[in-house]
DNA sequence: TCGGGATATGTCAGAATAGACATAGATGCA
DNA sequence: TGCATCTATGTCTATTCTGACATATCCCGA
């Protein structure tokens, strides 16, 4: 969040923070949603670059086209596993997905 | 595997293939075990670096020693989700985690 | 050789996740 | 507006994963 913008809704009188503190999670539980919510974006990103449809990934995975729509929204009925399998089947490398974690930590 | 060693076993009449090609796995399957395995490593490495026994590690992680074992051994009952909240809990950061899987890409 | 701690392996009941389906909402075009 | 396509959400059952326990194996110091 821009600096600006937490200052104008303190002004508001709005508490601001970070979603994890807000649900309580300790440091190893936010870790993990916060990987698993950047993998989830990294992996629309790679659908909608490679032009294809949900309906299209989820053939491909064997899967479901709600299914698919849940790992993009990092639902809570998906695992990182899950979302990997479907980076992978879209043509990510480890690398590729080693960068884009490191990346959030920058 | 060092160019030497494969020499002297196709001399020997064995056939020198990867493990993937053995069992058959996809490009994204072995992907995903190579990435699993990867992350069981980095976690012995970090539990013996952090001096704790698997019974240890395993209390944190309001788990038992056999879990972990099975954890450090890379087993096909393992999630990466368990592999990374092991990790989590031993401290390592995400962007720890990247580095690894980048590694293993070069 | 024994004893004790650490690690490995097999199994199981209960919890979490998977794919599937129905359906609702969103978007765009004729 | 009506229709077609894409995406989101809720719910079901089957499968997979998890913690726990029992037990086996390994390793080392006395």
């Amino acid at each position: 969040m821009k600096k600006a913008k937490r200052a104008r809704l303190a002004a508001g009188g709005w508490r601001v923070g970070t979603a994890a503190q807000f649900l309580c999670l300790s440091a190893e539980e936010s870790a993990l949603v916060e990987t698993k919510v950047t993998l989830s974006q990294a992996l629309r990103r790679k659908r909608v670059v490679l032009g294809l449809t949900q309906h299209q990934l989820a053939r491909r995975l064997n899967s479901s086209q709600s299914r698919v729509a849940k790992m993009e929204a990092a639902d809570r009925s998906v695992s990182i596993d899950l979302l990997l399998r479907g980076l992978f089947a879209l043509g990510a490398t480890i690398g590729e997905i080693g960068r884009v974690l490191q990346r959030i930590a920058a």
